[in-house]
DNA sequence: AACGGGAATGAATGTCCGTTCATTTTCAGG
DNA sequence: CCTGAAAATGAACGGACATTCATTCCCGTT
């Protein structure tokens, strides 16, 4: 059977790719609602139709895009986290990883951030597994950390990983946003780092 | 001039007002983008096109939503504030009124997390003034306790703020959007203050 | 070179909804 | 009671846009 890769899917990858892709540069300059299906042809270099044959409709686009993304970002944080052993080096290693891979797909970013988290349809009914299996990374960390004795242990992890989550992700969302950059990614993953780890009380 | 209050607007205010609470309803329920102008009429008790004598159209009233709902936070978190004059206690008192608040208005919180959050048009292009002025509380209070020698001096108060505001917020969000709850705002709120006061490694 | 079928196209369709505005209702002052 | 102006109404308009589908293109096979 001398079939293509991802027999499977008829069409090839590389359009399936090439249009997810086209989305996420619209959906991050227009906003998902604001965005038509036609632009994302436009910039996919693809006609209108063409979508329907590797999407269901536009939603399931935006959530092509989050799943993508997700593994984009799991995958690049377990392959980071193996470096090291030491929960707080690990805990270190994934708050800059988040933000490195921000400041690197800054559309990406921002289709994450803030177009998927607009629609009740997505936030409330979408399972979203991937979100938390993104966000299990860390409660892992955190979990290890207080058997070894390196982490508090009267710390709730399911509203600690949240918090730890909640702080990089705003200073995600502030870098994305900002035009005229205040700080480097590398000073703000010191920073917050240095908050989580120790406090802010001398 | 025997004027009616707010004489300076034609119509009623409490027309006004109603038509703000219907729109926080709504669209907390639907999404901003998902709900129709005329959902909101409807939940008003109002006919579409009086919604239209009152704001200039759809956007406006997410705008104004905003407006009215950070107003009600800038002003309630500065009378909260005013009872206590140390700075870790301020900030302990701002994260758990922040909490609470949500806890008491849950549509206008989604609001205000969810729905504006999205639009690029608003995050990007609407200057937002009413917000960094809610994020400024946060750092007054920052720069009040590192003077006085309670919170390290080397921390960046750009940055802290917005952690601190992206931790607090992560977690209300979390809040908003989680069926049933795992735990209450106030434990909530003492895990968040004892993280950001001593760090969490032992 | 003719065939066939999957992939791609993009014009056409139908619906939806923000906004308008001609008309009606309300009500204060005379 | 009139009267007139402000406020409210909601049917109708018009434009936008997701989705469809009849047609064309592409290319491997014979």
């Amino acid at each position: 059977m001398g079939l293509p890769l991802l027999a499977n899917k008829k069409q090839s990858a590389d359009k399936h790719q090439k249009i997810i892709e086209a989305a996420i540069a619209v959906f991050a300059g227009n906003g998902f609602f604001n965005s038509t299906v036609a632009d994302v042809a436009r910039e996919a270099d693809v006609a209108d139709g063409t979508i329907y044959l590797y999407f269901k409709n536009k939603d399931d686009l935006l959530i092509s895009i989050f799943e993508y993304s997700m593994d984009l970002f799991i995958q690049e944080a377990e392959a980071a986290l193996k470096s090291s052993s030491d929960p707080k080096e690990k805990l270190r290693e994934f708050i800059s990883l988040h933000l490195k891979l921000v400041q690197k797909y800054p559309d990406l970013a921002q289709v994450i951030q803030i177009e998927l988290r607009q629609s009740t349809k997505f936030m409330k009914e979408y399972p979203n597994e991937k979100f938390f299996q993104y966000l299990d990374i860390v409660s892992g960390i955190i979990g290890d950390g207080q058997e070894s004795g390196v982490f508090k242990k009267n710390l709730d992890p399911v509203i600690l990983k949240r918090v730890i989550f909640g702080a990089v992700d705003e200073i995600a969302l502030e870098w994305t946003l900002m035009k005229r950059k205040r700080y480097t990614m590398a000073e703000a993953a010191d920073q917050v780092c240095g908050m989580i780890f120790e406090g802010i009380c001398q």
